[in-house]
DNA sequence: TTGTATGCAAAGCGTTTGCAGTGAT
DNA sequence: ATCACTGCAAACGCTTTGCATACAA
């Protein structure tokens, strides 16, 4: 991470606007719009270096690939809704987990994913969203 | 899933007689003890009509393969040996999880991941498992 | 005997990597 | 002018699938 290219910084762009994890192929989508010949390997290189240097996380949630978001955030969870498939951030957390585990155990993080349904796809709404992956 | 085979019935097996959730090549080990030749995509194979039918429910934790567990158990979490690597059943859960939504979103399901070290690779231990995917 | 289930190998999918060429410094 | 970074394509690891054979019914 020495030099400034177009495409890191269309990469950055394109994670701290979102507004929510985004998946690889999304930032490569977003960031096409600002570097329009990039490649998906590119994307994924600049991930791995912008997560070691702390710019930016990874999201992982069970049976998801792994998604991007700004690493300037305080603690919190993920919603996903099951209908549109998209993840929310959760600014709560529940506390006191460390006493869930068995005893000899040390608790030092945990991952929380609620599952549901989001305000847009919530019953009493008609409008459904495509299953998979929408991206705003 | 209408034939009983040998191959089926030594992968339930496997999986039971586990005691924590196992990935697809470490039920392939155990199950080829009792079926020698028997091939990963069986496995696979089994591990996906078995689940249709109810018998096993998948275990996916965050950025890990998924593993597979018998479906008969109460709803539990999981806890993960950051030195071991071994997924351990958590029976407690903190509950109140529904209200920590943002407005309008609706808490169906959760899945929560504890991770630490285990009794086997708390501090004081000197015994340090394998990094990744020891068995037992 | 029938056709489900298996073993093998090839194909898929997301991600990583080798290599030659490009461009930030 | 360097050499970090990029684009492309091949390689990877895990999982799925096509096909001919085997075995439970």
């Amino acid at each position: 991470m020495e030099r400034a290219t177009r495409q890191r910084a269309a990469i950055i762009e394109a994670i701290v606007m979102a507004g929510r994890p985004l998946l690889p192929e999304e930032i490569l989508d977003a960031a096409r719009n600002l570097v329009p010949g990039m490649a998906l390997a590119t994307v994924y290189r600049n991930l791995k270096l912008l997560a070691e240097d702390g710019q930016i996380r990874a999201v992982q949630l069970p049976g998801e690939n792994t998604r991007y978001e700004p690493a300037d955030q305080a603690h919190h969870h993920h919603f996903q809704c099951r209908v549109c498939a998209r993840v929310f951030d959760v600014q709560a957390c529940p506390g006191g987990l460390a006493a869930l585990a068995p005893r000899g155990f040390t608790v030092e993080h945990h991952e929380l994913t609620l599952y549901g349904t989001c305000g847009d796809c919530g019953r009493g709404s008609t409008r459904r969203r495509s299953l998979r992956r929408t991206k705003a």
